[in-house]
DNA sequence: ATATATTATTAGACTGAGTCTAATAAAGAG
DNA sequence: CTCTTTATTAGACTCAGTCTAATAATATAT
């Protein structure tokens, strides 16, 4: 850890987003601005879009993590002389996932409805996950045609998003995301 | 049709969803702002908002259509006395679809990438389609698992989605979407 | 010490979406 | 002509996101 040159950071990710999570918790994600945010902070909300591109991604950050150790655990499998199928990846991945450790984003992911750019950026996470499985499909097996691989990969996602929820909703004592996500494939 | 009392229309949906397609046509969606579509159908800002709640909203009238339509043809087939699985009936329903007119939205789907309100309200439709197979199964075999039948639901969108795009990215003489379709279940 | 390069923070201006209110315009009914 | 109803519009406002230029705080070189 050589100090870098330049004025050293006061404000961090960490510190924005506990912010905002407590004013989205009190007031809503639409009713609490960035200004707001970064005020409670301590900050301009100018230093906000420094770390973070929109309200949005804030929101998003713990998650984005948690689909990037996915594709990294199925870049691992299918590296292997032997891929095991996705729907196989998926049960051995969602086992290794803590029931305590979820993203404040999914715990509270009924907030999306009431806003539309969490819609979308929900939406643009979750086909962020249709293409891992889409790349996932097509190194396994090279044989099947693309749209029929295509299809499988949206059902796959469609069915791995729904044991998600449902686990989520189960609240504590929910158990292992595996449990669920086998009952539903 | 009596004449209602009041100032007659002068602007209407049509005449601002001509201009407005002309728009992202030529500059793209993002670069064409509600001011320029009023403007070039010849009414005010305002006007725009009278007649949609957001740009979002113009761009996927034609397509709300469509989904209405599959909506009450679903809802016909469950009221039958003997209701085909959704499978089936999306088959049916599929095989009327006319090749020419689909709506500018779907031939467009492209637009999206670029425009998050544009992917929040498509995912708003998607979750829709979602629901209303979460339906036509709930109708049709009350014995199943909630999950488990979510689960189906949001496999079949997934399939559904995947075989309507590749229909449409068919382009002319793309044939029926009933093919695209029975091939990817 | 002092100057310089580098990076962080910030103010402030700008565009564009969406909301809202109040004013005005165009019709029918009495 | 007046009243009621509805359409259109101007204009002000909030907020997200972009951008530029100013300033502040540090390390390093001299």
């Amino acid at each position: 850890m050589t100090p870098s040159p330049g004025r050293p950071r006061l404000a961090s990710q960490e510190l924005l987003q506990e912010a905002a999570f407590e004013l989205f918790q009190l007031r809503g994600y639409r009713r609490t601005s960035v200004e707001q945010i970064a005020k409670t902070a301590g900050f301009s909300r100018a230093t906000f879009f420094n770390f973070f591109s929109s309200k949005a991604e804030l929101f998003w950050v713990e998650t984005d993590a948690l689909i990037d150790s996915l594709r990294e655990f199925l870049e691992g499998r299918l590296a292997e002389p032997e891929p095991p199928t996705l729907r196989e990846a998926l049960l051995v991945y969602a086992d290794t996932l803590d029931s305590a450790a979820i993203p404040w984003a999914l715990q509270n992911y009924r907030l999306l409805e009431a806003a539309d750019d969490l819609v979308a950026s929900g939406a643009s996470r979750v086909l962020g996950i249709n293409r891992l499985f889409q790349r996932y499909l097509q190194g396994g097996e090279d044989r099947a045609d693309r749209v029929v691989l295509h299809g499988e990969a949206a059902a796959l996602t469609g069915l791995v998003l729904t044991a998600l929820l449902a686990w989520i909703d189960a609240g504590v004592g929910r158990g292992r995301l595996s449990r669920h996500l086998a009952s539903v494939l």
